[in-house]
Parts: C-alpha cells; sequence; structure tokens
DNA sequence: CTTTAATTTTAGAATTATTCTAATTATAAT
DNA sequence: ATTATAATTAGAATAATTCTAAAATTAAAG
C-alpha cells in the first residue's frame, strides 16, 4: 500500500464523517501540501477496488467515501444528518426471503433527527395567542 | 402539470427500467423532437420535489429516476442487472430495532444473477482435461 | 378576442465531479 | 549506479448537471 492510499484510509477509518473526495484532499493536504485531487481520487478508486472501503452515493451531493466495517446509515430527510446504524441479523432476512444467497447490502433509512422533529412540533403546533 | 412533466412521469412509471436523464430524454424525444436535455432535467428535479418520482444513485453510473411505488431494489454485483424487488415488512422491523418511525428507507440488495452465477461456476469449475 | 402577466421551454454557457493521459518523480531490484 | 516498476502530478478531457437569460407558451384580466 502506497503512502498517500495509507494516509487517505487513515482519515477515513478515523473519522465518523463520510467524506467527498474534495474534503479528503483538503485533510490530507494539511499533512502533504503536494498532493493533488486527482491522487486522492486515483487512490479512493484502488482502495475500493481493493475492497479496503466504500464509496456510498447520496442522491444531490458528490459520493462520499466510508469505512468497510458493515453498517447502515441513518438520514435525516429534513437537514441530511448522517450517521452511522447496525440493523442485526438483516441479512438472514433479506435472504430467508429471497431465497439466495445476497453479497451485501446497502441500506439508508430516512427519518426525522431530534432536533428536525423538534422544531417541526414547534411550527406545526397549534397557536395559543400567548406567544 | 406541464405537458412534458406529464409525459416524462408516464414514461417512468410505465417502463420497468431505472432510466437516466439521458435515456429518458431520447424516449421523449421520439414523440416530442424539439425537448432539449435542461428541460428533462428540470422536469425530473420539480417531479421529485413533488415527490411523484424518486432518484436514485448508483455509484459508478448517473443518477436514475424511478417510480415511487415501494419497492426495494437487487443488483447483480457482477453485471449490474437492476431488478425490482419487495422485501415485506422491513418497515416495521427497522422501526422496532431503531425504536422510533422512519420516514422511508433506501435499499440495495447485491447479490449474482443467476446467470453470472453460472459463468462464475464454469469459469471456476475444477478442470477435466476432457474440454 | 387583445393585452398583460406568469410560467415553461429553450439554447447554450457555466459549473462540478470525475477520469484520463502523458510526463515526472520516487521506489525497488539488479 | 542503472534499469525497471510503480506512484504522483498537472492539466486537459469528459460527463453530468445546473444556471441564466431570452423566447415561446399558457393563463388571466380587461
Amino acid at each position: 500500500m502506497t503512502k498517500y492510499a495509507e494516509l487517505i484510509l487513515e482519515l477515513i477509518n478515523q473519522s465518523k464523517d463520510h467524506m467527498t473526495a474534495e474534503q479528503l484532499f483538503l485533510e490530507l493536504k494539511k499533512r502533504e501540501p503536494k498532493v493533488v485531487l486527482a491522487t486522492v481520487y486515483n487512490n479512493l478508486n484502488t482502495l475500493c477496488q481493493e475492497g479496503f472501503i466504500r464509496k456510498m452515493s447520496i442522491e444531490g451531493s458528490s459520493d462520499r467515501y466510508d469505512k468497510i466495517e458493515k453498517h447502515d446509515h441513518l438520514v435525516c430527510k429534513k437537514c441530511g444528518m448522517l450517521s452511522d446504524i447496525r440493523f442485526e441479523d438483516l441479512t438472514k432476512k433479506l435472504e430467508n426471503q429471497l431465497g439466495e444467497d445476497i453479497l451485501s447490502y446497502d441500506l439508508k433509512v430516512f427519518y426525522l433527527c431530534p432536533k428536525c422533529r423538534e422544531e417541526n412540533k414547534r411550527r406545526h403546533a397549534p397557536q395559543t395567542g400567548l406567544l
């Protein structure tokens, strides 16, 4: 594994976020000022092919790169906040229903995060005339 | 709903495929030779916002547009073939585990389609020396 | 019906994301 | 050291998508 690939992999594995190529590039640049965006793309592609990371596409924004460790994603439909979660035994359930083996799956669950839910409540609350 | 929006919506709802903006544009052009790609994009965006269709992103290819009717996707990891499937009661299962309501979810299940599985078998079969 | 206003469509430029190519640099092997 | 191999760079090229301003269409008001 090459120098930059290693650093990029570290960045992805250490961060809780799901970063775009651009964001990773900016991070990496702090330590390695000479690095160039194309290099980041190159390394991301090979890291993906070799199975060290996974690429995730979210509609409306550019691709993000994520650790490989199996997990699912919880997305707030309002603010877009993205967090990791693990739904247990889903593979088995899916295989049972499908009737054959699956290789993997990609699940995004959309909900309203606590913060947005609160805001919505407030906005839609019946007006008392006292506020 | 405007003329083109209507036609685009029809195309999406009638087709079994999951078409890109470009493909939809080419289809639409057969009936409406004057239409232009930007118009298709415009209409796709408003149709999405209004909830008539949904946009789906598949890594490695451009966005596709899909009917809204709830269903999941089965993707062959080898040839990329995409088909619809419905996993039953998944919403409830997810809500139970999450402990709160969800709005929707997006599930892609990766497997090897029968055709690719066959091909793989053949390729990896022990050589008898008779072929 | 006309005129005006509002909306939709068009054309094409602009932007963004990503890939590709060829030259350069670095690393490893002889 | 010399050669071979692989990695990195710079920047052009491509692809996908959005934006902008003008033109065309539709709807509304007189």
